[in-house]
DNA sequence: TATTTTTGTGTGTCCGCACACGCAAAAATT
DNA sequence: AATTTTTGCGTGTGCGGACACACAAAAATA
């Protein structure tokens, strides 16, 4: 009925192996797993043969034979203070859901993303249960280090996402190239405006002094117009905002809008953008587009109406997912990790919104 | 929105069904299985507590304990007619690596794109061959009829990707929204320009009677102007253009490109943008923007020298990848395979195209 | 030299499931 | 009533690998 011509390395097993170099399974395995115990010489004939052989376990048989459970655990703010957290959770789950069957348990550990202590408790409690492997988002610097350095001692793998720190070298870095995303930022301004105006960049709600990202987004937009010889037409102003103070945003916006009719494009680095979207509204300014970041509800809201022009998409769910598979193909497959893995740079608008916002 | 309260289901195996239904793992087996010869009360209490339990087999051992193997088989043009295909080879060899352990072997079949008799010859001996699935871009319609049928006959399932045709129910299709990238790609040109002037839509190199997403695309793109209420400040204007004939291809564009001097975009429904830019270039025309489909190399050659604004991608070696997985999902893992699925509409340029290039 | 320890190797069981086989009891035939 | 056939169910083996254990022979120690 079927054919059997395959070609391919027809799967070698450590049976094979044994009998080709006349020993036990049981020896094959000790050289296999370095346990000791072998003669140097058998070790090297038989390494030699899984060479030749080029045998590849069989991964299946290996989870389901060694019934070792994987215990991960990852840490990253709660949603209750920024919906932008649910995508990310969501992405860990379905790769727990995914990696079950492998022995894969993953534990959440969530904090306050506006409270140090909040984060270093959690991380704490994290580090007592010693997981297998742990994925993060540092968002606090100096309280992470002492972390990286107890981790690396214990010899457990960190993957970082959303938030790149390069210190005490983690096993992997998932999220976006900033820069990159301040350049594509740009070139869709300026394919929408080839007419001289002014541009406001605006960061919100983040202090520009802890967020090393948000100066990579604006250095990516402002050497764009740079590199293509265009910032002699382009007035490129900046302004950092705090919702904490209603009033105070609100005064800032006037102040710079009225003082600059010129502008625009508002382009916000952070997942803000529905608020400069809001204040427009109420103002009942058109005439200026704004892109942002992500896609929350507030900002599908006004994308969809069309006050945002576009959202880059920072893939926060594969963010999630891929780190946690990073952490497994390490553990588990023992597969090579590339230290850095970026996600694409997703350019969203009303008309392809769809396609992003489930897988 | 929330999911019933799944209880960390402790994996539940056969034998703790038996034990709890008082029956053997075999009678298990056979209920599992429908293999029949089981009594009808006692099939009933085991299914009553394979539900209580939530038992979900454990696919690794699945899979290892039944040493099936899947013959799979895909057809599609061959690359060296056209590079596009190269990543759908690609993205099914990921697919085949990814699932080698799951016992998949899959073979290529592949045929000269400009050549009925070539696509029927293969797609004969594809059937003989007696796949336990087949993943296929069925670029002949009246040719691919007979096909389905016959695999229909024989139960074979079969996922359709690039090309859809939705008679005799195939398993899935994989690929574009047509109609949604065209408003998609109008969005775009209508974000990048305000006053009026003149909109070239060119098809290439396909008959439009035989390609119905050139149709959709050209639908979704006038559609777009229609619904935003500004066709009236639009010239939409069409031309159809075959490479075959070289000087035939440049009179005619040289004959619309001068008859209407307005024109500031062209919107190339294929992926044949390159041939549009290297026109424009040799001509010495600037001011007309192009936005097209597709990132093979002639194209990201005038992406990347800025001739070509953004390239719509249709992510074909995600079209192999998800096909295969479609049907080992249906064959292997026996779960729920969405008739249709779309994958997202990536919007390309220079700066973000890295992304997009590998995986 | 006698005894203990270390080294090198083989055997056997289990992981969770699929599937073949065996064998009573029940049902259908003769 | 004697037989064959069908039905219902249990047992056993294998998939490929992990790991525990057993047990010689060799080496170290007393």
């Amino acid at each position: 009925m079927k054919k059997n011509s395959s070609v391919k390395s027809a799967n070698v097993r450590i049976k094979d192996i044994a009998v080709k170099a006349k020993v036990s399974t049981g020896t094959v395995d000790r050289v296999i797993h370095n346990r000791g115990r072998v003669a140097e010489d058998v070790k090297e004939r038989v390494l030699k043969i899984i060479k030749e052989l080029n045998y590849e376990p069989n991964l299946l048989a290996r989870v389901l034979g060694s019934k070792k459970k994987y215990y991960l655990a990852a840490l990253f703010p709660d949603h209750q203070y920024d919906a932008f957290w649910l995508a990310p959770k969501a992405g860990i789950e379905k790769a727990e859901a995914d990696l079950k069957q492998y022995g894969v348990q993953i534990e959440q550990f969530v904090f306050n993303p506006h409270d140090p202590d909040s984060y270093v408790k959690q991380a704490t409690e994290l580090t007592k249960r010693n997981p297998d492997g742990i994925l993060l988002s540092p968002i606090y610097y100096k309280e992470t280090l002492p972390f990286f350095e107890q981790w690396k001692g214990n010899h457990i793998p960190f993957v970082l996402f959303n938030t790149q720190i390069t210190d005490y070298d983690p096993l992997s870095y998932i999220g976006q190239d900033s820069y990159q995303s301040g350049l594509l930022a740009a070139k869709i301004v300026h394919f929408g405006q080839q007419t001289p105006c002014s541009v406001l960049i605006a960061h919100i709600d983040e202090q520009i002094s802890n967020a090393q990202h948000l100066v990579k987004k604006e250095q990516g937009f402002r050497n764009y117009f740079l590199q293509n010889n265009v910032d002699h037409q382009f007035n490129i102003l900046r302004v950092e905002l705090q919702r904490s103070s209603q009033s105070g945003f609100i005064r800032k916006l006037d102040e710079i809008i009225d003082s600059n009719p010129n502008i625009k494009h508002i382009y916000v680095t952070t997942s803000q953008a529905f608020e400069i979207a809001k204040y427009l509204e109420q103002r009942k300014i058109t005439g200026i587009k704004i892109i942002g970041y992500d896609l929350i509800a507030p900002n599908l809201h006004y994308l969809n109406n069309d006050r945002i022009s576009f959202l880059i998409n920072q893939n926060p769910k594969g963010q999630g997912y891929w780190g946690i598979h990073q952490l497994c193909d390490y553990l588990i497959f023992k597969k090579e990790v590339p230290i850095i893995k970026y996600l694409p740079l997703d350019i969203v608008t009303k008309e392809n919104l769809n396609y992003f916002l489930d897988e």
